[in-house]
DNA sequence: CTGAAAGCGCTTACAG
DNA sequence: CTGAAAGCGCTTACAG
């Protein structure tokens, strides 16, 4: 019977730390995963000869042998854009005191992407899942429900969804915005939004919009509802032509902050005063809305606190008995320098 | 002799989808790893049979047989930034193309940090890693080396460092933007800049200030030089502090677009116009900088580039011959608005 | 409090 | 081209 030869890793094992300190091998885990079980002692053997070898346990091994790879995975639309970073911030924050490893995936908005960003993830044994928004195919949380994984969407909520979800409910911020705006003396709103495929959130927002004009007896010209890149380019674009039309709106309404910048810096080039000409709001309040000039009305939402209480729901759905309960935020709206009465 | 109990994980195993298929647990191996080295009639069968059991790969027991975890890692100062975060878009991008899944890791500035995420990552079994900067305890190359991981540093290039780096050398590029406020007629200039600590960069950058007014007989006054958080608020604070003073300099070059944005918000709310009164520079050539007048002179670095390159070198350090390369990047002036002559 | 040893789910050297 | 089986580095049920 020849011996098998296998390459390995060729870092220190756990084992020549057991015989370095002379104890077993189950003695050296329990000094480190249980280590109440150990006497002092023989901890402080272990440990040493841990630091002599310059031990580090090998995870691969680990998560074999007790089922348990204490990772989570999440998975945002893109890097792109500092509100998911922020939720990102918070996630890692909160799994980092339970040493657990954030595995991070992007899906550009393509419900393809997250199916395939899933399965990676759950190749890689992740043991509970965040995932922003619901716009997902049904085969990916029919994965996530095949492999018992606790997982909850962030970002959006709603009462009646058949996920937990911990987040904001789109339609009624927008409705707030709306109200606002309304409240102010608009009758005529246009409106410029980020694109609505993938996206159910972009059309609650435009839902909300239309509550609140509704409940005011008011409507949305098709003509002044503009859908298009999320980005300034696009809201300046959007904005000058809406604002080019006869009978133009005196207030318009941005599905971001980003689409009213580039809507605000348009009115500057079209010598249009914000807000005696035209009332701009927009939506996320990002680092710069409330620190160039104009400062931009618009609505925060506590995303870093998103990520958090998302970790929380997680790190506890692990024991299965605790199901992931459902959070509903309050977003905030910040009435700044773009929006205000209609003519001078 | 008592057959022992373990829970295992509960989802289905290859040796199951070699049953179902009717062939060995090699073969099923085989078939996603070597495809070449089945025929094609085994290969149809075990892929059924792994489609009608729902079969995933287990990661831990394939990077405990193969001693190969397809996970690399990359550790940045933080993801409030675009450019850290671009680097990781492209970093991913190539990643993903060889199947490897990115573990990523924000240190904050904070050197022990950077440190206790290059622990982890080892523990994880990180094949290579990507480091933003130098700036790190001598524990954590030395970590790196031990282990025999391959690393690159991202974001800074010395031809003299120690280490294999990836980025642009930040000393000559703010050489290159001095010079060109130099060659517009200033002779003054200030100087804001965020914190030096940890982060050699920043120094370097200064020092590439120093190095051009030095070639035309200049210098700089130290009580105009500001250093402070890299946030618009210091930037604005320190712009009005340097331009309060009697007998102020003609041009501010920031060391980033951040501070830059800053300096001019607070030029608005000084009444003074840019560039006529003041010119003001930047780095990054972030999204807004060109975007909302008055647009930004700054410099721009291909940041997506860096993340990519580093990620092709890292994958090619695999294979113990090839070291990693080190690659220099040219950062490109961008003069936009904000620069001009002096006074009027 | 401690140890001997089975077993986690794969890969792969060896044999045919 | 295919298979029997050892082994990767840990954890933990079982026994003392």
């Amino acid at each position: 019977m020849t011996r098998r030869v296998r390459p390995g890793s060729g870092r220190a094992r756990l084992e020549e730390v057991a015989r370095l300190a002379e104890v077993s091998t189950a003695t050296v885990s329990r000094v480190f995963n249980e280590p109440s079980k150990v006497s002092d002692a023989v901890q402080a053997r272990v440990r040493e000869a841990a630091a002599a070898l310059n031990w580090i346990p090998n995870a691969a091994g680990r998560a074999l042998a007790s089922s348990r790879t204490h990772i989570a995975g999440a998975i945002i639309p893109t890097l792109d854009n500092e509100i998911f970073a922020r939720q990102v911030s918070g996630l890692q924050a909160v799994l980092a005191e339970q040493a657990f490893t954030l595995l991070l995936g992007c899906s550009n908005y393509d419900p393809q992407e997250s199916l395939n960003q899933v399965q990676a993830m759950l190749a890689r044994g992740v043991e509970a899942l965040a995932i922003v928004g619901e716009d997902h195919p049904p085969a990916l949380f029919e994965a996530l429900a095949a492999h018992r994984v606790p997982y909850v969407v962030t970002y959006a909520y709603r009462a009646d969804s058949p996920h937990p979800c911990i987040g904001f409910d789109n339609r009624a911020a927008f409705s707030i915005i709306a109200d606002h705006v309304i409240s102010l003396g608009h009758r005529r709103v246009g409106v410029i939004l980020q694109p609505l495929a993938n996206n159910s959130r972009v059309a609650a927002r435009l839902d909300g919009i239309r509550d609140s004009l509704e409940r005011h007896g008011l409507e949305l010209d098709p003509r002044e509802v503009a859908v298009g890149p999320s980005s300034m380019e696009f809201g300046a674009e959007a904005f000058s032509s809406i604002m080019s039309r006869p009978n133009r709106p005196t207030a318009v309404i941005c599905g971001n902050d980003n689409l009213a910048l580039g809507a605000v810096a348009a009115a500057a080039s079209l010598g249009l005063r914000v807000p005696a000409d035209c009332t701009i709001t927009g939506f996320d309040d990002l680092a710069i809305s409330s620190r160039l000039p104009p400062h931009l009305t618009t609505m925060w939402v506590d995303n870093l606190q998103i990520g958090r209480l998302a970790a929380v729901q997680l790190l506890a759905a692990r024991s299965p008995a605790d199901a992931v309960h459902s959070v509903e935020l309050q977003p905030v709206l910040r009435i700044r320098e773009t929006s205000g009465r209609p003519g001078r």
